[in-house]
DNA sequence: CGCGAGCTTGACGTTGTTCAACTAGAGTGG
DNA sequence: CCACTCTAGTTGAACAACGTCAAGCTCGCG
């Protein structure tokens, strides 16, 4: 699994993240100075559940998969992309949380831990953006909890594909990426359950699909399937 | 639902948070001078999902069920006991995320937001213990995806059962404070299925059942069930 | 004594999983 | 270019896990 190392400095990169926009130059200086950027092809992962954390990992460009993985089945905590960290919630503890692999090939940014927490520690506006993203991370678990426990397979399975096309491809006819089996573990199912219910979105006119693209032909339909249950 | 007023000095509270200690004298009078001290009674709502944040909660005595509200059946994020603030995930935000309802008589303060923030924005030793505290949220809101999405309801009862004895009533024959509505609510199920469940644990003779006293008699047996399946 | 809320129990239905067989398509090697 | 294999996806049938409904019970309280 090769990783090429092609490093542009900090301070021009096009994705960066409006906390590190909070940095006073020396202090992304010294992000920098203590990076790599790594490459990580579909399918690899790119860290693992129970592991020490030494690093805070930045996407620039990709499609991460966070998931618990404690033996069992997976479950997807959620998706990660370009703009977003991995590993915040293990800032100040010593194993990371969760087990985080690439659903598409994968541009990062790994930073030195211990250098991002010597700066959370000297710039508060810095500090207040990484609470922000930590909470925002609340935010979406919390609405994942609340869909687990109260929206059936149909709900979810809708919302999941709003979700795509609002949030991850952002388009309207768009390409899947994603396989059967991770559509299942997003909503927590089988993929027969996929199956079925992408044959059953189908033939009520609610879907397209032409291989593996997907159009959304009636996103109303798909809100109020969303909300129901 | 009268509330009554007794505040004592927070530079002498005996439960202060892990938190406060960090704070300087001059910030914790600060905290002081902006904070109410209220007591709530069993089955009270302490605050409401959606509802404007304008305060942090902290709870002194008691126990607290926080939950999801969002007009269908509610989703229950965790229980908050002494030591535990609520609402930390909305202290950047204007809306709160989730309600709390007192499941025990409760005592909590109060304190004003924005002197909340203003100190967090002063003091990086607090906004490190404070980051620290939102990620324990986290990560028990991860442990709880992964048991409803992993763990079916024997083993999440037998989890709830393990938790009630080792994290909130802290001792072995306890007496249970919790309906079967809100113990059902907890794990995801319903009433019936926690009554069937009882009953099936007490003729396995892995707990003992009297009125609302519970005694586990066989520990490892529950533990086993609670990774099962 | 009687009322009512919370709890229990049984019968039944629904949802969604599991298993197994089958299909389609992509990649490989002759 | 064609067989061959392998994986991902689809489909159907059987089944299990739970929820729902309805009836009955219990116990505290007026």
């Amino acid at each position: 699994m090769e990783k090429s190392h092609i490093k542009v400095c900090c301070i021009n990169c096009q994705c960066m993240s409006t906390a590190f926009k909070k940095l006073l130059p020396k202090q992304l200086r010294s992000i920098d100075n203590k990076r790599s950027e790594l490459k990580y092809r579909k399918g690899e992962m790119i860290c693992k559940d129970g592991s020490f954390v030494s690093s805070l990992i930045f996407i620039k460009k990709g499609l991460v998969k966070v998931y618990l993985d404690k033996g069992r089945e997976q479950v997807i905590i959620g998706l990660k992309k370009s703009g977003d960290f991995i590993g915040l919630s293990s800032i100040y503890e010593d194993r990371l949380l969760y087990s985080a692999e690439a659903l598409e090939d994968t541009d990062a940014c790994i930073t030195d831990l211990r250098t991002f927490n010597t700066i959370l520690n000297e710039n508060a506006a810095f500090s207040t953006e990484i609470i922000k993203l930590i909470n925002k991370d609340l935010a979406k678990i919390y609405d994942r909890m609340y869909s687990f426990s109260n929206i059936q397979i149909r709900g979810r399975f809708a919302e999941l594909l709003l979700a795509l096309m609002e949030n991850i491809y952002e388009s309207n006819p768009f390409e899947l990426k994603l396989s059967r089996k991770v559509m299942a573990e997003l909503v927590s199912t089988s993929n027969e359950s996929i199956s079925r219910l992408t044959k059953e979105f189908k033939s009520k006119n609610i879907i397209k699909v032409k291989g593996r693209v997907f159009e959304i032909s009636d996103i109303e339909e798909l809100r109020r399937l969303s909300f129901e249950e």
